[in-house]
RNA sequence: GUCCCUAUCGUCUAGCCUGGCCCAGGACACCGGCCUUUCACGCCGGCGACGGGGGUUCGAAUCCCCCUGGGGACGCCA
């Protein structure tokens, strides 16, 4: 065990994606690892963008990848007196003050400080007023005068400084008396006895600030760990242009969890060579310092990649299971078919995705088998129909559909037609299947079994 | 524009801290071959990178500086 206490905090403002569920997993992991505590956290301050669905949809996302929090999720919309209280502390101590700029005024200032090349940053125009008009305002906290400059050493990317004349007073709590973000981070975090705060690189500009916010409100201040961004293939943030983004988006394009953790796992992370992760294994293997700094690429042929290789190793009932869905949505019903779990062996080396698998599996749940032109005007000539009839006649002998009859039985089959096995095979197969791919012809016979396998040999025969 | 971060194959990365073992290793993708009853799997091989320029050093992917490229931040969003 240790003391170690982590957090993902998520804004409910849409679904879980890629570079957000990444955050999470490192905080998951380097919780597991340490024997500390993994907080799930909602930030729904802004109330106007935050939706009960948004938190269902990442709280679906967190479980599919099983990433389940020890504590949470706390929802900090439940804890806005808490933000007042801290709020009004501020202005008593005389670190916070009311600011009656207006929005336009504000935006004026900033526009023309770009145009002159200036950074925008607030002028301090409401600073030094001794006045409390009754009027609309904003709380801004007064960056500290008595530093000037903030390091922080990141876990990942090493000492960070920032002169403070960068730095400008920041809005605290809204018109509507609402807190912000920086302010409420700095307050649950601390609260919540988080000491090590991993989140994405788009923050750190954020974290001196928010270190002044701490030390503001006297608290102790954690440790910073930011990883970097995920890029699409353009270098550009990665966005719904560069394809899906939503985590729950693959699960439905037919990915597994495991390949998803995995891949996610390696962007920016490393362990020497190897590329095969279980979450057990990262459990176990998975350190801050073997992050990255630089931001990484997302690359769907290796998610892809990751995906076929759990398929074809993973367990065919556990795939069973969850490939029926998949199934149902293309109208399959596997009630009176074959053996599902054997049918998804025979696919297993064959599908990258379960959507994949589906398809693959339906021949062998259909009623009759409709033929593929091509396979058709190929394979099921009028000329075959002696070979159809051998077949027919020789699989009849057979007991059972177990490899080594049915290899005994294509022996014969070849004898007696005096063809090689793929001259037979390959007819058969469009007999079976419909079509010119599959899995291998004696997995089909048995997975069909006897007599589906002879009902759809007699069908091609009538349909010479 | 200003500030912060960053820089090894097309992509993810190992190596960098503790210079020589690196004319740079692995993986995805791609190309070729083998296997084979189809499609796949698998196996073997190939292609392919230290952004540029200066230093330091007997020696630099590794240390220092500059440039350039890329990303991020600059909100009464988080």
């Amino acid at each position: 065990m240790s003391d170690l206490r982590v957090r993902f905090a998520p804004s409910p403002t849409g679904y879980l994606h890629i570079g957000g569920a990444r955050t999470a997993l490192f905080n998951y992991l380097l919780a597991k690892k340490q024997g500390g505590t993994y907080v799930l956290r909602i930030e729904d301050t802004d109330v106007a963008r935050s939706t009960q669905e948004s938190v269902d949809a990442i709280l679906d996302a967190m479980e599919w990848l099983g990433l389940s929090c020890d504590e949470g999720p706390f929802y900090q919309s439940e804890r806005f007196d808490l933000y007042k209280q801290k709020v009004e502390q501020l202005l008593q101590e005389g670190k916070a003050y009311r600011c009656y700029c207006t929005q336009e005024e504000l935006d004026a200032k900033r526009e023309a400080a770009m145009k002159e090349g200036r950074k925008p940053k607030y002028d301090g125009t409401c600073r030094n007023r001794s006045d409390q008009p009754d009027m609309p305002n904003v709380i801004r906290f007064k960056l500290p005068e008595d530093k000037e400059e903030t390091t922080f050493v990141d876990k990942i990317k090493g000492a960070i400084t920032v002169r403070h004349e960068e730095l400008d007073d920041l809005v605290i709590a809204r018109t509507d008396g609402t807190p912000t973000y920086n302010l409420v981070v700095v307050i649950d975090d601390a609260e919540m006895g988080i000491n090590l705060v991993i989140r994405g690189d788009d923050h750190v500009n954020n974290t001196p600030r928010q270190i002044l916010l701490y030390e503001a409100l006297g608290y102790p201040v954690p440790e910073f760990a930011h990883v970097p961004m995920i890029l699409g293939s353009d270098k550009k943030r990665l966005s719904k242009r560069h394809g899906a983004t939503s985590v729950m988006a693959y699960q439905e394009m037919g990915y597994l969890p495991e390949a998803m953790v995995n891949y996610l796992v390696r962007l920016g992370w490393s362990f020497g060579d190897e590329e095969i992760f279980s979450m057990d294994d990262l459990i176990e293997k998975f350190s801050i310092e073997n992050v990255g700094r630089s931001a990484g690429v997302f690359n769907p042929e290796k998610l892809l990649w990751l995906n076929s290789h759990y398929i074809k190793t993973g367990d065919a009932v556990r795939l069973a299971e969850l490939l029926k869905p998949f199934l149902a949505s293309k109208g399959i019903s596997t009630e009176d078919g074959p053996n599902l779990v054997a049918a998804v062996k025979s696919l297993q080396e064959r599908a990258s995705t379960l959507i994949e698998m589906a398809e693959g599996a339906a021949f062998y749940f259909v009623d009759s088998v409709s033929y593929e032109e091509k396979a058709q005007s190929k394979f099921l000539r009028p000329e075959q129909k002696p070979v159809f009839e051998t077949l027919l006649a020789e699989l009849e002998k057979c007991p059972e559909f177990i490899e080594d009859q049915l290899e005994s039985a294509f022996a014969k089959i070849m004898e007696v037609t005096e063809l090689k096995f793929g001259k037979i095979a390959q007819p058969l197969r469009v007999a079976l299947t419909g079509g010119t791919a599959s899995p291998s012809i004696y997995e089909v016979l048995q997975v069909l079994g006897k007599d589906r396998s002879l009902s759809r040999i007699k069908q091609a025969i009538d349909s010479l």
